[in-house]
DNA sequence: AAGGTATGTCATAGA
DNA sequence: TTTCTATGACATACC
């Protein structure tokens, strides 16, 4: 790259967040009603905005608002646009940033059609929509379809086919071209692709065409196919909770290589990551499940950049293709035109200059703190409670898969290196300084990059990319030459000589990182280290393949490399053991709490039910002496009467004055039996099948003797309690 | 000096 | 078959 297109891009970044910094002003005013010479009406609600930031963000505006008209325009919407839809589109037109939860998606998704709001993909709506419904959805309705119609522009049927989107992704298929018939890495991507190196003219088509005939995910690389799994299986909610609360509360110093680190921070972190700020007052705190969707800052409309490269959507989504296996080119910039989700209540993502930061301070980057804390403690929880695991593994799908691969050159991989000290991770409240994920303090690095962070780490920064990769940009593939050569100062955020630092960093800082062997071994090699582990696989055998290095160099390089991954494996590991010691510690305490809540209830019953028992006591009490009843009745009422019953309690002895008076009872039925038998001997038979146990029912035969008549109503009385006796025990 | 912690490295399994 | 990743186990440095 030229140092006049260095200028450019420098310019254009500029540019960028300055126009970023102009709309937050714009917003402001429009908050305060200043310069406001358009309203809105939508649904009898009026909202006051600038026609020019209309226009610019909906073609529908574009068409209503430019003409000339004396004093304050009104536009009166129709009814299909509804103020929940409009809101948060109205706030995405200042801020780029649209909140969307599961309530008001699909009126933003009708809204945003009706309005011609570009900048918003259609599939971020269908990757919401997916995540809304959770994860129900089955693989064949995966949004890689639409992704892969956004992704080519004769499957598209979406207006988002401007100029600039044209022109990129046609890029994109010249790319495409460029990369099948350079054979590129991912075997397994491309085993599954129709396109051979044979056919290079129709990438598009048959990337197409492969990704729609997937009907499965075998066709996927594996780290997708476990990234779908996880979505789909929901196996993900205890760890969930593991992510979140260790998200919130890890005091791991653990490195994080995932891109999700910059949205899952500790809690300490979290307080102190910059949180959208209501804007415009629009919205409050964004509500649970709500997910921010930002736009490009360097958007389409950003022409003074050179043409981006990129694929229209990449995995941000479960469903959509492991990009990180696909080869493209250095010049690839996520940036440009492609919508970000972040998972609710997260920061930016890292990196992406929020226009909302901005507004607070030009320096200071969207993933460094702002010294909100009312937005921080008041966010803190439910980005606590929200974020799941499924979003985190989005974000580190994103930085582990997809641009390890995507940026594995040194431009992007050493920069990351070269500009995290500790001292400024700390100050931050970010990850420690073996923090895998360096970019996320970049910015605040850029001034006085010094560094001191040595783990050589293959995860690259898509947003320094964004910015520094201008200068890949202008040579789009990641060609040996370019992998051979000593790095160039990247021209925003490596303004340093990476290997002189190397070496003094490596000898002065971290030492362990590289061993003597290591260095030793580096010696006898026409490249450094960090190259060795930086490159992707790719890049890497062909880096091997320029050289003719003897066994002992491959050995020594293949060490290197080995060790180093191993080395980043092994803090992922750690990392992710510290996350489920938290999140098991986090279970018991909320079990812990949850039994002694039941237990609290328990108590509170049993009081209840003492003072119904006393209650009705009182009540019982009240109607035997209302009634008059006699002890003997009250005992038999007793006896009839549940154990619940406080009758019982008022005959104490009533089982055993029971008992007396059935003997009693059996006394005199027993002579009248015996009399009885005398003349009718089957009376005895059937009074002594009765078993021993058993209280002996009295059975008066219907032949009994006109004598014992005078009896019989004592006696059938006493059947009829000793009767009802017997079934109760029985029962 | 002992123990805890952090980190790197190796071996191994599985993808 | 090669490469990568995850992870247990061990070693080492540091506090």
């Amino acid at each position: 790259m030229s140092s006049s297109e260095k200028k450019d891009d420098d310019f254009a970044y500029e540019s960028s967040v300055h126009g970023a910094n102009l709309l937050l002003r714009l917003n402001s005013q429009r908050e305060q009603g200043l310069l406001c010479d358009v309203t809105v009406v939508v649904e009898d609600q009026r909202f006051r905005a600038h026609r020019s930031v209309l226009a610019a963000s909906s073609d529908y505006f574009l068409s209503r608002v430019v003409p000339p008209s004396n004093g304050e325009l009104i536009v009166t919407l129709p009814e299909e646009v509804t103020v929940k839809g409009f809101v948060p589109l109205l706030q995405f037109a200042y801020t780029s940033k649209l909140l969307v939860n599961k309530d008001n998606l699909l009126e933003i998704r009708k809204c945003a059609k009706f309005l011609e709001v570009h900048d918003i993909e259609e599939t971020c709506f269908e990757f919401l929509q997916l995540k809304f419904s959770d994860h129900k959805t089955e693989s064949s309705e995966c949004p890689r379809k639409k992704c892969c119609k956004s992704f080519c522009p004769k499957a598209s049927n979406q207006r988002q086919a401007d100029e600039t989107q044209r022109a990129v992704v046609h890029e994109v298929e010249d790319i495409w071209r460029e990369d099948f018939s350079q054979n590129l890495k991912c075997p397994s991507e491309i085993e599954n692709l129709s396109p051979s190196p044979e056919s290079p003219k129709q990438p598009c088509e048959t990337f197409c065409f492969a990704r729609e005939n997937a009907s499965n995910f075998s066709s996927l690389c594996p780290k997708y196919r476990k990234f779908q799994k996880a979505c789909r299986s929901g196996r993900v909610r205890s760890v969930s909770t593991c992510s979140s609360n260790q998200e919130a509360q890890s005091p791991s110093p653990a490195p994080s290589s995932e891109l999700s680190e910059g949205n899952s921070q500790p809690k300490s972190q979290v307080e102190d990551l910059p949180v959208a700020k209501p804007d415009m007052g629009l919205s409050a705190l964004p509500p649970p499940d709500t997910y921010v969707v930002y736009q490009n800052l360097m958007g389409s409309e950003d022409k003074i950049a050179p043409p981006a490269v990129f694929p229209p959507c990449f995995p941000l989504v479960p469903g959509l293709p492991d990009f990180s296996s696909v080869p493209f080119p250095c010049a690839y910039q996520p940036y440009r035109n492609v919508n970000y989700i972040n998972p609710p209540n997260s920061s930016s993502p890292a990196g992406l200059p929020d226009r909302g930061s901005n507004e607070a301070s030009n320096s200071q980057p969207p993933d460094l703190p702002r010294t909100d804390p009312e937005m921080s403690s008041a966010t803190e929880p439910q980005l606590i409670q929200e974020r799941s695991n499924v979003e985190r593994e989005v974000a580190e799908h994103l930085a582990k898969g997809f641009w390890s691969d995507v940026y594995p050159t040194e431009c992007s991989g050493q920069q990351e290196m070269d500009l995290v000290t500790p001292k400024q991770l700390q100050e931050v409240g970010t990850v420690d300084k073996r923090a895998e994920c360096p970019w996320l303090a970049i910015s605040i690095s850029n001034e006085t990059p010094e560094r001191t962070f040595t783990t050589l780490n293959p995860v690259s920064c898509p947003f320094i990319s964004t910015i520094s990769n201008e200068e890949c940009a202008t040579s789009p593939s990641r060609n040996s030459e370019s992998m051979g050569s000593t790095p160039e100062k990247c021209p925003y955020v490596c303004p340093i000589n990476l290997e002189e630092e190397s070496e003094t960093d490596s000898e002065e800082d971290s030492g362990e990182s590289c061993s003597a062997k290591e260095l030793e071994c580096e010696k006898k090699l026409p490249f450094n280290a960090q190259k060795i582990i930086s490159l992707s696989r790719y890049d890497f055998q062909s880096l091997i393949k320029m050289h003719n290095l003897s066994p002992e160099q491959l050995d020594c390089i293949h060490d290197i490399r080995r060790r180093s991954k191993n080395r980043i494996a092994a803090q992922r590991c750690r990392k992710r053991k510290l996350d489920c010691i938290q999140n098991l510690e986090t279970e018991i305490r909320k079990l812990l709490n949850e039994k002694q809540h039941l237990l609290k209830e328990r108590d509170q019953i049993l009081s209840t039910l003492g003072e119904t028992k006393q209650n009705l006591s009182g009540l019982c009490h009240q109607v035997c002496r209302e009634a008059s009843l006699s002890r003997e009745q009250i005992q038999v009422l007793a006896k009839y009467s549940s154990s619940e019953c406080p009758l019982s309690f008022l005959a104490p002895e009533g089982g055993k004055l029971l008992l007396q008076c059935e003997a009693i009872l059996q006394e005199l039925a027993g002579g009248l039996l015996n009399n009885v038998e005398a003349s009718h001997p089957q009376v005895k038979e059937g009074s002594s099948r009765q078993s021993p146990g058993q209280v002996p029912v009295l059975t008066p035969e219907p032949a009994l003797p006109r004598q014992f008549s005078a009896q019989r109503g004592i006696t059938e009385t006493c059947q009829q309690v000793t009767a009802k006796c017997t079934t109760d025990e029985q029962m």
